[in-house]
DNA sequence: TAGCTAACGTACTGGTTCGTACATTAGTGA
DNA sequence: TCACTAATGTACGAACCAGTACGTTAGCTA
């Protein structure tokens, strides 16, 4: 009985917490995204590891935390994407458009964060207002807003009093319905706003309403 | 004790279907608006009428039903509101702002249905898939944008290649946003989108936003 | 006024689910 | 190689919660 004394190494128990750590937010990042913080099993996630439901506890204290940890790393990714951006040597116009199109991107690419992000609004962000990390760390895309903006105003191209934090909002508002509401607004209007045949359309209507925002003569204020 | 011989008059059995059908309806709307699908409790909303559990089941079946339930009701308050719309003594530009404010102004009075969509497409619209009532009704809102979008191209104050779902797409984006997002935003950012002093601010800068985008000579497509 | 039924209440159940007490082992440093 | 600790597994409990079986009554109608 060869087949038994030997029963498949990956069973064996081997230890690496980093691993084990990293897997575990993996799993419960589909869980949470899939059910909402209430609707996710604990259970369900430790079945879907290599590990149990003690270490679940053992290494982030509670479904609570878990949760924390998970929108934590959510938002790390979006800031490392932003960081990456690299807009200097553009002109406002294409440097305002490349910013859009890189939130128009990743919020298309990670359907998951949109869901965290929309499950921690219905909990009043209870979760980034217990967390240190979160709390602290602004928004690199904010800072190239506000650069980009100046560099725009100074030169005359951009309209004088567009503030960086509203123009953030104006972009993200745009590509974050198009994911979060996907489902309801296909539903009522029978269009899928991530339909990939019209996915250049809404880039570049995103950008083009952004421009006409920022260029347009303003009306008595 | 004569206070005891008398238990509150309102403590007696009145039969009333339609009002304790409405009251469920009610409770039920802040319940699920607060926690969320799952974390809603069918004892809870019971509890907060001045019915029972039992009754709950008697009129809408279960839990499930009853959330449809609110949902159908909640999607006709707007629904009714964007029926007496009435924008055909505007010129376009105007009409297309009151449109824009209309939305800006029902999204920010009902944070409670906002939530609910939210809701809706954590659980990828499944609800509305499922009713009758809301599959079938299209937006009146749309209508209006379709007759108010085909005047002003007509008359070339828009440009010519804009889609009536698309610009609803843009308005319903942000006026959703503002409220959605409203907790995440504040807490990373520090700017609360629905600050009673920033109110006109955000409703001018949704119009000119639309306008700028309709009027603007878009670049080659 | 008798009888019928829609409307309502009580009390319970079966399954689920977060969390933990307790036992065990891998790997490391002395 | 021994002992110690970080890491892991098992089994269980207590609370919770959607849903229901069963019994009651208000109000209408013939």
């Amino acid at each position: 009985m060869t087949s038994v004394e030997e029963p498949a190494r990956s069973g064996e128990r081997i230890r690496d917490a980093a691993r084990t750590r990293a897997e575990i937010l993996d799993v419960a990042t589909q869980e949470f995204a899939r059910a909402g913080y209430d609707g996710a099993r604990v259970d369900e996630i430790a079945a879907r590891t290599r590990t149990t439901k003690r270490m679940i506890y053992y290494y982030f204290g509670g479904k609570e935390q878990l949760f924390t940890a998970v929108l934590e790393r959510a938002y790390g990714v979006i800031r490392e994407a932003e960081q990456e951006l690299d807009v200097d040597h553009l002109d406002p116009v294409a440097a305002i458009r490349r910013l859009a199109e890189l939130t128009f991107d990743h919020h298309e690419q990670h359907p998951d964060f949109i869901r965290l992000v929309s499950i921690e609004n219905i909990h009043e962000a209870q979760h980034i207002a217990g967390s240190e990390k979160l709390g602290k760390i602004g928004s690199p895309a904010l800072d190239v807003i506000r650069r980009i903006l100046a560099s725009g105003q100074e030169s005359g191209l951009f309209t004088a009093d567009v503030d960086a934090v509203d123009l953030h909002a104006m972009i993200s508002s745009f590509c974050f319905f198009r994911v979060s509401n996907r489902h309801t607004f296909g539903a009522l209007f029978g269009r899928d706003l991530l339909d990939g045949a019209q996915r250049a359309h809404y880039r570049a209507m995103l950008g083009d309403m952004v421009i006409a925002y920022l260029t347009a003569e303003r009306s008595a204020d």
